[in-house]
DNA sequence: TTAAAGTCTATAATTCCTATAGACCAAATG
DNA sequence: CATTTGGTCTATAGGAATTATAGACTTTAA
């Protein structure tokens, strides 16, 4: 399960995407919009700056706003900046494998074999998939949905 | 991350698999073969026997057995047992859909959209494995090992 | 220089995970 | 049929992570 930070990360950049016409957006508006809590979107936002995907302005008429285009950010990015490497277990972490405490061999640990294939096709799927491509999906959605009401009208 | 009640449940049925032999075998030997904390290997072997991986019999001779043959054992069963449905947001369970709190709606929701994508993938390759293809590509990692022990001396 | 707006630290409340204790129940065997 | 072996169940404790809030601090534009 994602945590409440990655999901509203994700609704977050979904909205600077789709509003592209001010240069930078209050944490207030933007939490109003999408219906986060103001102190907890926060955190969230000083995050996403903290990894270079938004930019912000302090003072009057300051704000947040993108920093990676919604064609060049992958979801897997994202995602990372909450959850941490895709590792389902420690021995598969990016950096330095940290081995299992329960485990007495990672080279032939058969978990270990079976969880590397489960990160690479997480991995293969959410960085395949951008923040555009998202939106463009849900767009894809909402017009299906649209159709079919015109059509039970 | 999985769960350490998973990693004990992987390591109790390997061993269970390898050790073909005897009927059944006693929580304790277990735990000590395998070192997993016996009270905490009570609860995981309990919930194996409740989704019918395993079978147990009760008094002097009794014990645990596999319930299933392990090259009939899809790993993801035994993932489900500890994790869940291996749904990344609610709205994918594999029951009556939950909505998330904060969603507004389901069917255009851009991260139920690729979330999506990302269970269908984990489900792929979790349920394509089986135990026993698990055991036999450990086994594989160790053959390697020693061969190239072997060299090295 | 003052008000706007992001940044940082601390902390509360809740939930989940890991683990242990102990009472209880079932079955085999003499 | 009683005793002993061994699985079953309930409760709970400690700790870590998650979700969220409060408030002080810093930067900057006008």
């Amino acid at each position: 399960m994602i945590s409440m930070k990655t999901k509203y990360a994700l609704k977050a950049l979904g909205f600077l995407a789709r509003a592209q016409g001010k240069d930078a957006f209050l944490i207030a508006e933007m939490a109003a919009a999408e219906n986060i809590p103001k102190k907890f979107l926060e955190a969230i936002l000083l995050t996403l700056k903290n990894q270079g995907i938004l930019a912000s302005k302090k003072g009057p008429g300051g704000g947040y706003s993108l920093a990676v285009a919604p064609e060049a950010l992958p979801i897997g990015r994202v995602v990372r900046a909450f959850e941490g490497d895709l590792a389902p277990v420690p021995c598969l972490g990016d950096g330095a494998p940290v081995k299992c405490t329960e485990c007495e061999d990672m080279a032939t640990c058969g978990t270990r074999l079976v969880m590397a294939d489960v990160k690479t096709a997480v991995t293969t799927v959410l960085d395949g998939v951008t923040l555009k491509d998202m939106l463009d999906r849900s767009e894809v959605e909402r017009q299906k949905q649209s159709k079919t009401i015109d059509y039970t009208i």
